[in-house]
DNA sequence: GTCTATAAGGAGATAGAC
DNA sequence: GTCTATCTCCTTATAGAC
């Protein structure tokens, strides 16, 4: 029987969007499966438990953020170019409707340290998002001039746009992420 | 009965201490009374439901973090060892046992901005901690030598520590605000 | 895959006796 | 202030019929 999506999909569809909006804590099982419109066996039968929604919701973010990150950059080659890039793409992504910060510091929030294998997967996550501004920074060329080493001008960048995410979803608009790009601008 | 805590300030040091190790809605009424060792009748008496226990929950901590920066400054008077003061004040937090970051972002990553009167706290708070570096680089002489404009400069640094206390919560280190300092000093 | 029934427990909140 | 009882509702999860 041929159909759009699978039962699995819509699932991890539904409870993305629920998971993201009203937190893990606050959305149950019932409204998963009403809104997916899929019976409760269904449910149990791909996804044993709770946590094991939880887990599988992270990997499809951490899985598309990177993919829609490789399919924003075209043809820049330059560092700085790129590193605007990517803030533009954190713009980008903040300008939909209803978005409301980084999926990984949401849910950390929520369940902090408590439960490991989640734990490694935002550690993990963050982790690559670091290494992607380090690499940008490496390739910068008369190394000679810039106000700090490297590395530390590589998390420098990375802390500013983590905090202006945050800042973002507290406020509701992308104006701190506007300034980062100022700053990083400045900053070369 | 001369009592060293009342009733109230047992239960809001509780209630402090789980909504932020395990979250706002990981939290029950009945484990609150239980470790606060109260009865329900109490609790509802002075707190007429748990989001008027989490509205005071979070004026507590505003009041506590600007009291104990308060008291954390003693004779800084220029800009970047007052700076650099204030980042070790959040290393110091954070240098606590279960610290697991800001008490504000958290609660907003649960909660977002969907009950409008937490929000306002949560933004309140933000606002005053910018204000408070804002007002630091204002007193800055010479700023015809600055990288950037002062406000842009103050937003940087704002940014900068709050992405590193977010950081921090999740690696559980404070390898990022120490990066922090060195950048700071780096801007000078 | 669907449906319904149900277990077993926890949630927030209220009422009344002492 | 304490205690216990209770209401109503929701939670995750399981089982069985179709």
């Amino acid at each position: 029987m041929a159909r759009k999506n699978s039962v699995k999909e819509r699932i991890l569809e539904v409870t993305s969007r629920l998971f993201y909006k009203q937190g893990f804590n606050s959305t149950g099982i019932n409204q998963i499966i009403n809104e997916a419109g899929i019976a409760i066996g269904s449910l149990y039968k791909h996804f044993p438990s709770k946590n094991d929604l939880l887990y599988c919701y992270l990997q499809k973010q951490e899985e598309e953020y990177f993919r829609n990150l490789d399919s924003y950059f075209t043809n820049e080659t330059l560092p700085l170019p790129k590193l605007l890039k990517l803030i533009d793409y954190r713009i980008e992504m903040q300008q939909k409707a209803d978005y409301s910060g980084c999926h990984f510091v949401k849910i950390n929030a929520e369940t902090g340290r408590q439960d490991k294998r989640i734990n490694k997967l935002v550690l993990e996550h963050k982790r690559k998002q670091r290494s992607f501004i380090n690499e940008i920074i490496t390739e910068i060329s008369g190394a000679e001039n810039l106000l700090m080493e490297k590395n530390t001008l590589a998390n420098t960048i990375y802390l500013m746009i983590e905090g202006a995410v945050v800042c973002a979803s507290i406020n509701g608009n992308t104006d701190d992420l506007k300034t980062v790009k100022k700053s990083v601008i400045n900053l070369f």
